[in-house]
DNA sequence: AGATTTATTTTGACTATTCAAAATAACCGA
DNA sequence: TCGGTTATTTTGAATAGTCAAAATAAATCT
């Protein structure tokens, strides 16, 4: 029923509300978008006439329990299509997430179920994003990142939160991956610097900006 | 570049010209697009407008050499999908054509690649159809059909022609399925009843129409 | 408070795709 | 050759989604 616009506006205003309550701006879901912010106003009062977003003129919108349960079925097609796309195809790790956008409208359910079996229901996508569960349930769980974590400890990845395919390969090309360990030496608040050291290899100079997208959780 | 509607479009024209050269008339296309001929005379005037068919006013639509090449991409994709939903899901062989139809138009050319070797290059799809090559080469060979073939000859199931669940779930239920062989025991053109008799197995019934659309090839 | 900046909403317009219904052309039998 | 099907095209209108630019409200800064 749900087109693939409504169905990425779902998506977007899912991800961009990180834990349910808060308000998303206007603004922030037209960028994530990729359209002007008048395109969003429409849009968005359709989805609130339909009863799956509820608007807050001014202010922003938040998913009914209607949108989230959308939502949450797209951002699972997403995740489980790229699993499929990485682990049996073996494509690349940083072109999935452009594969996945469209895919994750046009798969049916009944392929969704058969290919989380398929699979062995993972629990986390290739870059480490938890995968909804089929009755949406979605991992929530707050990570440390190499701009918070603590210094000179070792740490694991476990997500990368960009999925641009430009920082995705940056992260590639530097062992940056979940399930790897690293360790960050040097973090300057001034500089904005952060030092990050695999257990083998040379130290790894990036910025702020870049340490928080990548998130970490003490070594068991 | 294509919207999936265009793609449709080009699909069905390609579909419909059995072997290249013919006029496809409006109203078999809009039959089988499910639009009122208005709406496919008016699309028409568009695609001609971007050089992918002719329009023969008042006759009917024909691919130009691009149209061809857009059309034969889809049904590679169309038909390897099926494969996979098949071969790989374990999916039902008669509901696929459904879930390839949405399909067909979300997946990439590099998907679409791999998916292709994963499957060991097939050059069928689950129904018995010709997958076109990746050069856009689609087999055209002409078989006979459980309405036209000879009397008494056991003879090799090799492709059913229609892709409604309704006809293939009959197919499946009376084990009409492409590699099996069968015999036509008797056949009047007047009643328009035909009898087939599988190696093992009570002979069944069906109208001409219906045998018309399976096809048949010696036993080698 | 008053002025300025920023975010959001409105308005008017455009594209793609579709339908209903009326107009027209082509074909066909007498 | 005329009148009646039948197929196709036209016309007018609708829906979904989008943008540009102007209007407005809210927040921020003297
Ligand atoms: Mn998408
Ligand atoms: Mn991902
Ligand atoms: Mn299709
Ligand atoms: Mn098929």
């Amino acid at each position: 029923m749900a087109t693939s616009t409504v169905e990425n506006y779902l998506k977007h205003i899912l991800l961009l509300s990180a834990e349910g309550e808060e308000l998303v701006p206007m603004g922030a879901l037209a960028e994530a978008l990729a359209v002007v912010p008048g395109t969003v106003t429409t849009m968005v009062k359709a989805l609130a006439d339909s009863g799956q977003v509820e608007h807050r003129p001014r202010q922003g919108v938040r998913l009914t329990a209607a949108g989230r349960r959308v939502a949450l079925n797209v951002l699972r097609k997403h995740r489980l299509v790229e699993c499929f796309l990485v682990n049996v195809l073996k494509m690349d790790w940083a072109a999935v997430d452009t594969e996945a956008e469209q895919l994750e409208h046009a798969i049916s359910d009944e392929v969704l179920d058969r290919l989380d079996a398929l699979l062995g229901h993972p629990e986390t996508d290739p870059h480490g994003d938890p995968i909804p569960s089929r009755h949406g349930q979605l991992d929530s769980q707050v990570y440390a990142t190499l701009a918070t974590c603590v210094v000179e400890k070792a740490l694991r990845i476990v997500r990368i939160t960009d999925q641009s395919a430009e920082f995705l390969q940056f992260a590639v090309q530097n062992g940056l991956l979940p399930g790897e360990t690293v360790r960050v030496t040097e973090r300057n608040l001034a500089s904005g610097l952060v030092t990050a050291k695999k257990i083998t290899g040379r130290p790894l100079a990036l910025g702020l900006a870049a340490a928080g997208k990548i998130l970490v959780q003490p070594t068991r």
